[in-house]
DNA sequence: AACATTATCTGCTTCTATGCAGATATTAGC
DNA sequence: GCTAATATCTGCATAGAAGCAGATAATGTT
């Protein structure tokens, strides 16, 4: 953080993620489930089909803890178990394309809020923004995992 | 989200936050607490003094699991209970400026991956992300009120 | 001065996520 | 085919967060 341009930056960006984490944790309250148990769901939407210990490794849960936590999302309609022709010990998980549970309404405040902000920008930031998002995402995802280890 | 430069945001943003808060559960478990109790300090660092039915109202906890809430921050060194002289009901809460719990440590991956997607930037990109944290943070508070409210 | 209101704290209870260790089922290696 | 390794599940135990209702203390209101 040397460049004059990103002082200010640092300044502003943990405010920024401790107010994205905080409306992750509101919205989960909101629609009655644990953080986990939310966030867990947006992985396997967004990464497709998982086995169960795939999601322990992404979640950081022991496999015991995971079965539990696939066995509530089942049981909300979110999810759904699909056996692995493969290898009949696995079970693979799948998300499941319905919103059992409101959290389009529970969204709809921030989809509100946020668009204001996205829509009044030029052409040329929303391209500068996406493109940033699109590479922080896995940046994030690598952080988890090196914090996972470093324990 | 009508534009079509809007388009590609929409599919993109949602995995940028889901990783977003991911991180930030796994760097709530790995200084050994609760994402409720990590996010609340930074509330209070970045806000400043604070009662405590205002931390309340900021968390959706109640009182008294506000109360207790802070009794575990304080007993960690992360938080002080001031009184307030003017109205000697009140409890005023303020961060302690130290970091008693290894929070910079586990925050170092983060810091290093996100920090690599920032360096790359021009001024100009930086200028825009910049200002986009700084309305996107008002609008996450405004849309964790909205949720809350909406019970 | 008496009463109502507000702010925080405490005792108690409950709920639920998680870990751990062992059970079960399946595959892989020799 | 027998043994070892792997993947998921189950029983049990625990810890910890949170709610609720009542207690305490301070302020404000008439």
């Amino acid at each position: 953080m040397s460049r004059p341009d990103l002082e200010r930056l640092g300044a502003v960006y943990p405010r920024y993620l401790n107010a994205v984490v905080l409306h992750g944790l509101a919205t989960a309250q909101a629609v009655g489930m644990g953080p986990t148990d939310l966030y867990a769901t947006g992985t396997l939407a967004f990464h497709g089909r998982m086995t169960s210990g795939e999601l322990a490794a992404k979640t950081g849960l022991t496999t015991g803890a995971t079965t539990r936590l696939i066995d509530r999302l089942e049981q909300r309609g979110l999810v759904r178990r699909v056996p692995d022709p493969a290898d009949r010990r696995r079970v693979l998980v799948e998300a499941v394309a319905t919103d059992a549970i409101g959290l389009d309404d529970a969204l709809a405040p921030a989809r509100e809020k946020l668009g204001a902000v996205f829509v009044s920008c030029s052409a040329e930031e929303i391209a500068t923004l996406t493109e940033h998002f699109e590479r922080a995402t896995p940046a994030f995802h690598e952080a988890i995992e090196a914090v996972r280890e470093a324990e």
